[in-house]
Parts: C-alpha cells; sequence; structure tokens
DNA sequence: AACTGGTCTTGACCTGTATCAGGAAATATA
DNA sequence: TATATTTCCTGATACAGGTCAAGACCAGTT
C-alpha cells in the first residue's frame, strides 16, 4: 500500500517514534483510503465534519461564502496535511467551511471515534497530534497576526518568503482570496513588486 | 495555597481527571507564583518565552509594535488564561511579540522543560495540554476567519456576542486594536450600533 | 479550427477605514 | 484642590484596497 507508506513515514518523522509492524496493521484497519476528483467537495458548509483526511497526493481549499456570495480561504492543503474542519471533528457541530479538491486528491480517512478507540495507545500516533495541534495553533497565532496588522503587500511578502510552493501549486484568484485580497489587488502587487 | 486551588479547579476541570494529594504537591513543588504589577511586562520582544504563566488573577496584552510605532494586539488574557508566546516557548526562538500586564497579575509560572521533566506522568496535565491547544488552535482559527474576511462592524458584532466580558474589562483602544482597529473607527461604530 | 471556460491584467471609479487635529470628560497623582 | 494623564468622541481629509467593466491569453473540448 504505497498510500500508507507516505503516512507511515510522517507519522515516524512528526513524533520522531517506529512504528511496529503491528501498529501499521491497526493503520490499515482503520484509516479509509478514498479519492475526490478535482472540485468534488470533501465537506459542505452546514454539514459535520465526521472525518479527518490524511492528504496523500493533491491539494484542497477551505473556505467560506459570505452574504455577498464571495469566497474567502481560510486554508490551502496539499501533501503532508489534514483535511478538516478541526471545530466541527472534535465538537461534532455544524462546519461554517467547504473543503473542496483543487487537484485530483487521495486520502486516507479516519473519524475522530476511531482515533479514540483505536489509536489512543499507540505513542506514535498521540505524539503526531500533539505536534500537530501545536504546529497548527502557531500557524495560525501568525496568521492573524498577519491579517490583523500586515498590509496588503506584507502579507505577500511574507507569502512569498515563506510559502513559496504555493506559487507555484495555486492560481492567482486562489492565492488573493487565501490572504484577503481581491484578485485586482494582488495583481498589481505583483507588478510592483517585480519592479523593484 | 489560594492560588493553586483555582489552577486546580481548573485542570480538573478541562480534563474531566481529579487530582490527586500526590500529583498536587508536584504542582506546588514545580509551580513558581509571581506578581506583576499592572504595565510591567511578562515578556518584550525579542527574549525568549522560558515561562508559560497560568493567569490566577488580573490581565494582560499580547502585542507587536510595527515600523510606524504602532501596536497590535494579538491576544488578551484574564483568569484561567495562559500567558506566552507559544511559538517561543516550545521552540525556543526569540518573541515578536511583548506580554505586558494591563492588570496588576498574580501568575504561576512553569517551563517547558519542567512540564517534560515533572508532568509527563500526570494524565490530568496531559489532557488540559491536549484541551488548550485544540482550543487555541480553533480560536485562532476563527479569528483568522474573522480577520481576513469581516468589515470592522461585523467583527465588533462577533465580538460584542462572543466576548462580551471584553468590553466591561479593558478600555476601548485595547479592543480597537485587538479587533485591528483604530480607536477613532471604533468610536463611530459603536455610535451607528447604538441608534439601531 | 472554433468555441468555451478559466486565468490574469489594466483602467476608472468608489468606499471603508486610517490619519490628523482638537477637545471634553473621567481618573489618577501631587 | 489643582494638575496631569488617560480615555473617548467628533470632524476634515487622505489613501489602500475593493468594485465594476473590458479585454488578452491560454488550455481543454467538440
Amino acid at each position: 500500500m504505497s498510500n500508507f507508506n507516505a503516512f507511515f513515514d510522517y507519522i515516524q518523522k512528526l513524533s520522531g517514534i517506529i512504528l511496529s509492524e503491528n501498529e501499521k496493521h491497526v493503520f490499515l484497519a482503520h484509516f479509509k483510503p478514498r479519492k475526490l476528483l478535482k472540485r468534488q467537495y470533501f465537506l459542505q458548509q452546514g454539514d459535520v465534519c465526521k472525518y479527518a483526511g490524511f492528504v496523500v497526493k493533491g491539494s484542497a481549499k477551505t473556505f467560506r461564502i459570505d452574504d455577498k456570495g464571495h469566497e474567502h480561504i481560510l486554508k490551502l492543503s496539499m501533501e503532508e496535511w489534514w483535511l478538516a474542519d478541526f471545530e466541527s471533528y472534535y465538537h461534532l457541530t455544524p462546519s461554517r467551511y467547504n473543503i473542496q479538491a483543487l487537484e485530483d486528491l487521495e486520502l486516507l480517512m479516519v473519524t475522530n471515534a476511531q482515533v479514540e478507540d483505536f489509536f489512543s495507545t499507540i505513542p506514535a500516533f498521540i505524539a503526531m497530534q500533539e505536534v500537530i495541534k501545536q504546529n497548527y495553533a502557531i500557524a495560525n497565532q501568525n496568521r492573524v497576526q498577519a491579517a490583523l496588522s500586515y498590509t496588503a503587500e506584507e502579507r505577500y511578502d511574507d507569502l512569498v518568503a515563506n510559502y513559496p510552493h504555493f506559487l507555484q501549486r495555486f492560481p492567482l484568484n486562489v492565492i488573493a482570496s487565501y490572504l484577503g485580497l481581491s484578485p485586482e489587488t494582488l495583481s498589481r502587487i505583483r507588478k510592483n513588486a517585480s519592479k523593484s
């Protein structure tokens, strides 16, 4: 299962703990592989996010539609990220977000109940969860900071510095929305930046 | 130690696990009580955030000063919250933020190394950490969302709905900065809101 | 080869929010 | 009691970034 190998590597890397063959079998038994085509939805606004999906291949956007029908991208996910609205996933409340494939996706999916039942005894998985939550909290903290106090241009420069691969992978209107900008404004910022 | 009783209640509440007398002694031995007066700094930009402080009483702001000398408040903390820049605390890197008392503070402080040495065997503490990280990640996720896609007025309404006690506790210029607004704009929003 | 839909750019104009300046009221300090 | 200092409000003006409209380019489809 080549899908799972990437997943095992990821868990071992984040946790710093090697998985036993037995433990690997628990993953094989309870994580469900799934494919989604570009444009398909992993989650729709109003639904409960029952599953978290580990991205083996492909990419997706997590976004909200506002009253005026405009889309606002909260998160972009690709290989070695998780697909989920964690608020909905942990609390089993209806989600405010949509998650949609930007490229064809290969996922490994699990429910929170399964995690509690089958993975609470696997130290590597516990440690991995710790690291993920920590990283996610820190990343969001920095993003709040940027969103509240940086100008449009500073936010773009920040992205170029910290997530340059986003630019190669996603169209500019997606990047613009992720930065909280209109596509027109991003286009103008890039024109200026290329001059200096 | 009345300080510690509030802390024990908090741990038991968040973790759902009762602490034994033995475990309580571990907390008494390794958490260091500390007081800070209004305006004193818990952390300064550029320093490593060695300690996390549990707020027994009082309040504080976490903020950054930008190039123009303007202050941007990232986080407001009060009773039953933690004082720390978690990025700096976990990675021991220099912090980009300042943390300063808004009211006189009573804290219980601990280092990350102490947590790993003495508290990794206390299930209630482990569970509490899980919940904190989870809540913090979710809160920040919602704040990113609000900062990127809500108007100033929507952000204020959101605060009134979700954190009404902030308004009683903090001056409006602090609230304005927390919302990413100038004090003047907040004042005008409030004037409008009171009309309708 | 023509068509369709998506992507990106550019210009003209508009709007929300910041900035600057002044002052009133409340609170702390001497 | 007098005097700072902080907090909050209001008006005038400026500007960043949004909105609307149009067109160019490109990739995929038929």
